[in-house]
DNA sequence: ATAGGGTTAG
């Protein structure tokens, strides 16, 4: 028997166990457990004979025993057989004996080595049951794939779970559950662990505090940024090159040019010299500001220290190049890139995207086919950037054939993919596709996000669906996902529009008791459609409203306020909060200034237009083609006759001849 | 052993 097994051959093996029933007492479990034994040392067993034998024990004897378990649940482990070693477990749990602490730890490397994270988790559960504790290693690398795979409330469970066992030894068990809350827009989440782990007495290092310096440049906090930096470097953690960079693109991100480039000096003078992740994210900023010579002299810098572009680089560069609309230069750019060497596919997206903005999305879709067949292997973004390209040209039948024909890898299209079609199909009024597309991610399990409720709300205001939006809208305000402010304004806007201020102002209300927050904009919004309606209470509600939540009128709100005062004839009001504008900073706009100038006109108050003008002069203001209109519909109608100086001023400024500083001085004189 | 950079939808 021990020889067939040996070989593998398992059926002989079975029958000559079979044949010592003519022993009495024969055979035992420890002659089946050797069956197996040797069966699984053959190195090319089958789990299917292992599991029928075992349940051929169970039901007609000899009842298995622990070593039965013991050797299946190795043979398992042997073959690599991560669902039946799982199995083997339950039934030892099941018959109530206790698999080896060795066995469940190597199950769980094995869960964790082959990436099945949910088998993971059941494994970790099992060993909670024998109060049984992952050793570091695994438990370490368990915890991070967690945490990558965005399972991050498992992660925290497995965590907290050994930290209440005091199981946990070292930051690198937690780090990466700071990084994923930090990645997600939890800061403040992050910020508690910290502070829990440092009660409990771990030594923070260097990738714990940038991890909570990422999340808080991710969230936009500035101060704490900066707070954060100085309170690592007090606790003796010196910042290095990641989490320099991590700031810079920060600042560069947030339009602080200057503060991000003292910010690489220092770091150099620090001594961290910046590496090539961080010369690629000043390369993007640099062409983002269209500055090519400073990046033709970077590259030289990068040349000397020997740090040569990769695909991030030139990404960077095409990219920026991309979105400051110079699509030539980047066209060209990436064919010289793609003829010098390989680039990966994010760099091929960028040049998909080129030809889609040049309106030549077929030849992007002939070029990826073409590309595909040389052993290209596309992603979902190269999918969605063809795709939205259809859908720009208002392809948007043709964008939907390549939703089901392009070869998706197994995840499917994605949230981007319906929602390109799904907004065009919003633009273009299309019910029948936007019916087709929620039926398809209904189908599909995929839940609308911002994105999609954004289109959807444009859509149905614009086709005059107020109760149908109006569901919508609220049902994201008290649930889930909340929407954004700009998507609300968009609601507020088209009430109003449809003269329907009321239910704008109760929507506005019933904000105060969601997550949403109104922005001036919403305001301003409301404070127009209050004045258009010769709502003077509601106006000056809204104004005391918005200083209790600490909102400064902007450009747009004095706008509306002075139009209003305008078409009312209190010029005089208007006048006053033009000069209330400057001084809090604000800087009018032209149409507020020809606003003005038109009521002046009307009533012909001449010494204001003077005032006016002056205002203009002195701040430098461009008049434009409506200010030109008035000024000269004025001189020509014979009302400035009684007045020839003040003609003579509107003369000069129409001939735009006024430009000068000489003038400018003359002018204000 | 853990961490940072580029490309897609409102």
């Amino acid at each position: 028997m021990q020889s067939y097994a040996i070989s593998g051959d398992f059926s002989n093996a079975f029958s000559t166990l079979n044949l010592m029933k003519n022993i009495d007492g024969k055979p035992t479990v420890y002659d089946c457990n050797a069956l197996m034994y040797f069966y699984l040392k053959s190195k090319n067993a089958c789990w299917q004979e292992l599991v029928e034998m075992y349940t051929g024990m169970k039901r007609f004897g000899p009842p298995p025993v622990a070593s039965t378990f013991n050797t299946l649940l190795n043979g398992m482990l042997l073959l690599g057989d991560l669902k039946h070693a799982i199995f083997i477990v339950e039934e030892m749990y099941r018959n109530h004996f206790v698999p080896s602490f060795t066995s469940l730890s190597k199950t769980l490397k094995m869960a964790v080595k082959v990436g099945n994270l949910l088998d993971g988790l059941v494994v970790f559960e099992l060993m909670l049951r024998y109060d049984y504790h992952p050793i570091e290693p695994t438990l370490n690398k368990f915890i991070l794939m967690l945490c990558d795979a965005g399972m991050v409330s498992d992660a925290c469970f497995v965590f907290s779970v050994l930290l209440r066992k005091s199981y946990v030894y070292s930051v690198y068990c937690y780090n990466p559950i700071l990084w994923a809350l930090c990645k997600t827009g939890r800061s403040y989440t992050a910020l508690q662990l910290f502070y829990l782990m440092k009660k409990k007495g771990f030594v923070h290092n260097v990738c714990s505090y940038t991890a909570l310096i990422y999340g808080f440049c991710r969230e936009g906090l500035q101060d704490n940024v900066f707070q954060w930096l100085d309170f690592m470097q007090s606790n003796g953690c010196k910042p290095n090159v990641i989490t320099y960079t991590i700031i810079v693109k920060f600042l560069f991100d947030n339009g602080k040019f200057e503060e991000a480039m003292d910010f690489i000096s220092r770091m150099e003078r620090e001594g961290c010299n910046p590496d090539l992740l961080t010369y690629n994210v000043i390369l993007r900023e640099l062409c983002h500001r269209d500055r090519l010579d400073d990046i033709s002299e970077l590259i030289q810098v990068m040349d000397q220290k020997g740090l040569s572009p990769d695909s991030y680089s030139y990404a960077a560069l095409c990219g920026g190049l991309l979105k400051i609309g110079k699509v030539g230069d980047a066209c060209e750019l990436l064919l010289d890139i793609f003829s010098n060497g390989t680039v990966d596919v994010a760099v091929y997206n960028i040049y998909f995207r080129c030809l889609c903005q040049e309106n030549k999305s077929r030849e992007a879709l002939s070029q990826l086919k073409r590309m595909m067949k040389v052993g290209f292997k596309p992603n979902n973004v190269s999918y969605n950037t063809i795709l939205s390209g259809f859908c720009k040209e208002k392809n948007i039948n043709e964008a939907l054939e390549l939703l089901y024909h392009f070869e998706w890898d197994v995840n499917g299209p994605d949230a981007v993919t319906f929602n390109a079609i799904l907004s065009t199909a919003c633009r273009l009024g299309n019910s029948a596709i936007i019916q087709r597309i929620l039926y398809h991610m209904r189908y599909e399990d995929m839940k609308l996000n911002i994105f999609s409720l954004t289109c959807l709300v444009r859509y149905l205001c614009s086709s005059g669906n107020f109760s149908e939006c109006l569901k919508l809208v609220e049902s994201m305000m008290y649930n889930s996902p909340t929407p954004p402010v700009v998507t609300l304004n968009m609601l507020l806007h088209n009430l109003c529009k449809n003269r329907l201020l009321g239910t704008a102002y109760r929507i506005f209300q019933n904000l105060r008791n969601t997550q949403c927050l109104p922005d001036v904009t919403s305001y301003n919004i409301l404070i127009h459609a209050s004045i258009r309606e010769h709502n003077h209470l509601l106006v000056g509600q809204l104004l005391g409203e918005m200083k209790r939540q600490g909102l400064k009128p902007d450009v747009f709100t004095y706008g509306s306020l002075i139009s209003g005062l305008c078409k009312e004839g209190k010029i005089s009001a208007a006048l006053q909060l033009w000069n209330q504008m400057l001084e809090r900073g604000l800087i009018p706009s032209v149409v507020i200034f020809n606003t003005l100038l038109h009521a002046i006109f009307q009533r012909g108050k001449f010494w204001d237009i003077l005032l006016l003008l002056k205002a203009m002069v002195v701040q430098g203001f461009q008049p434009d083609e409506v200010t030109l209109g008035i000024l000269s519909q004025a001189v020509s109608n014979g009302s400035m006759k009684r007045f020839p100086k003040v003609a003579k001023v509107l003369d000069w400024v129409i001939s735009n001849d006024f430009q000068k500083e000489t003038d400018q001085k003359t002018i204000a004189g």
